[in-house]
RNA sequence: GGAGAGAUGGCCGAGUCGGCUGAAGGCGCUCGCCUGCUAAGCGAGUGUGGGGGGAAACUUCCACCGAGGGUUCGAAUCCCUCUCUCUCCGCCA
């Protein structure tokens, strides 16, 4: 096998390993790794070309982002890879060509020993060559991977997160004429959160909701679905929760961030960080007609995140959890339309927050804090008034072709041979525990209640407030 | 977990004892013709990736028949390993 199919993660150190309890004890599943291989050969030369044709504009892009790449080291590579491929391909075609000779000597009776002679050696030289463009490519492919997406033209400058041009403002944060508490304390003191017991089970960072609080976060699922397939046009699926690694490094997750993942212990599998990564790997390697794009996707799965490096971040209430639930809304579009889709898809996340009347803003990513797939993202923050702060409750964003370049997820266009990648995008809508979070924020009375949107009453048998007594 | 069958182009589906099979045939699609319209019919074209040449249309070469490896001058065809799918039995939410 050639090394650069074997490439394994960087960041194995910072892994949390989960341990499947395997009843049956059977070895570790080698699902996805076929495909992974197969796929790897295909994304070298896909962006290979690509890097190639876009060289200026990458390096600009990489700059821009802050990233200090020396391409340069990209070329040479290329150019010796080019080179021994060019050597490769006469010596077949020789082989080819004779061969051919040999087979015909062969039918009209003649001698062709010393013609199969010359071509035993010249196969051993394809063959060692063959070693050689094999590295070449590993090096290539390493290069390749690490590389993020290039921003468009419509995201601003900016080294961080303190430049993001806020776009607008929604609704207005309510005036309280007492101290508005944190939404832990609030939802603890109602009985419907309780850290200290999900501590006991898993850990910290691990939610454990109970009463009128797990259906509050239940009722949340089922009203953004709701809205999304009955009223956006989503169609809902359920993936899987856990993937391999093919599909993680299609989206982009792998193999750079590894170190955000939880790893099944002894498998090839992954706990999915969003749906993100199982539904757009549902077209993988896939051509699809042009007359059905936009696919527009729905899905609610529960997020599972090592949050590795933010120790000491939000360490208390539902703002940072390993496992947390959200409905996620993904896009397959056209190249001219992608953009487009991505307000909309915008819209549509915002209308949650609307309806839940919630006050928020929306924010541009500017270069320097842009995502590593997206072309250009935005956030929505809602308005969080114990913390007194705007915090990241969905993340818009348009990849272009980044996923599709690494899923080969393509269409044809009507009238044409040719196959085009398509775009991808997605958005949370919403995150779930951060929208509990910030329920609870802002809707709490003075006597240690909690309010419940109107708009999400149906989906709580029309209750009306959250009181200590409902836990 | 045990036994068996299979994996070929956008899809379906042939591939003989290894040698013009990148791959028959069909569907779909594109263009043209025909036809009051539609349907049907006729003709031509229609995989992907990569290297070279060309401003381009295009052209030429190489690779790819689940994946990897092996045998061979030569592999979709033979051998090994793996993955996936299907059927039957067992077990289980």
């Amino acid at each position: 096998m050639p090394p650069f199919l074997r490439a394994e993660p960087r960041a194995q150190g910072l892994w949390v390993l989960f341990c499947f309890n395997v009843s049956s004890g059977s070895p570790p599943s080698r699902r996805g790794i076929c495909f992974h291989i197969q796929m790897t050969v295909r994304i070298v030369m896909l962006e290979i070309k690509f890097v190639r044709q876009n060289l200026t504009e990458v390096q600009n892009a990489m700059a821009a982002r802050g990233e200090g790449l020396k391409l340069d080291t990209f070329i040479q590579i290329d150019e010796k890879r080019r080179e021994v491929l060019v050597q490769i391909e006469s010596l077949r075609h020789r082989r080819n060509v004779v061969s051919d000779q040999i087979a015909k000597l062969k039918k009209s009776g003649e001698n062709a020993d010393d013609l199969v002679l010359e071509m035993r050696d010249v196969s051993v030289q394809i063959k060692e060559m063959d070693g050689a463009l094999s590295e070449f490519e590993a090096s290539l492919h390493e290069i390749l991977m690490g590389l993020p997406n290039l921003p468009h033209s419509s995201v601003p400058k900016g080294t961080d997160s303190s430049q993001n041009p806020v776009v607008r403002r929604v609704g207005e944060p309510r005036s309280f004429d007492f101290v508005p508490e944190a939404h832990w304390t609030v939802g603890e003191r109602l009985g419907i959160l309780d850290f200290e017991r999900a501590s006991k089970i898993a850990g910290a960072r691990f939610p454990l909701y109970l009463g009128a609080g797990a259906r509050l976060e239940r009722a949340l699922i089922n009203f953004m679905l709701d809205v999304h397939t009955i009223e956006h046009g989503y169609k809902e699926v359920l993936p899987p929760f856990i993937v391999n690694r093919a599909a993680m490094t299609a989206t982009g997750q792998l193999p750079k961030f590894a170190a955000d993942l939880f790893k099944l212990e002894g498998w090839d599998f992954f706990l999915i960080p969003t749906a993100e990564v199982p539904v757009t790997n549902i077209h993988q390697g896939e051509v699809l007609d042009e007359d059905s794009l936009p696919l527009l996707y729905a899905a609610y799965t529960p997020c599972f995140r090592s949050e590795a490096g933010s120790y000491g971040k939000d360490t208390r209430g539902l703002i940072r959890q390993h496992q947390f639930n959200k409905v996620e809304l993904v896009k397959f579009t056209t190249p001219e339309t992608s953009y487009d889709e991505l307000e909309k898809l915008l819209s549509n996340a915002e209308s949650i927050l609307r309806r839940l009347e919630l006050p928020f803003h929306v924010v541009n990513l500017c270069t320097g804090d842009l995502g590593f797939s997206a072309s250009k993202t935005y956030d929505i923050e809602v308005w969080l008034p114990a913390q007194g702060v705007y915090r990241e409750i969905s993340s818009c964003s348009n990849f272009e072709n980044f996923q599709a370049r690494r899923a080969d997820i393509r269409y044809r266009r009507k009238g044409k041979n040719k196959t085009e990648l398509v775009h991808t995008l997605n958005g949370s809508g919403l995150a779930v525990g951060r929208t509990v979070a910030a329920i609870l924020e802002n809707y709490q009375q003075a006597d240690g209640s909690v309010t419940i949107p109107k708009a999400l009453r149906p989906y709580m048998g029309n209750m009306e407030r959250i009181e200590n007594r409902e836990a």
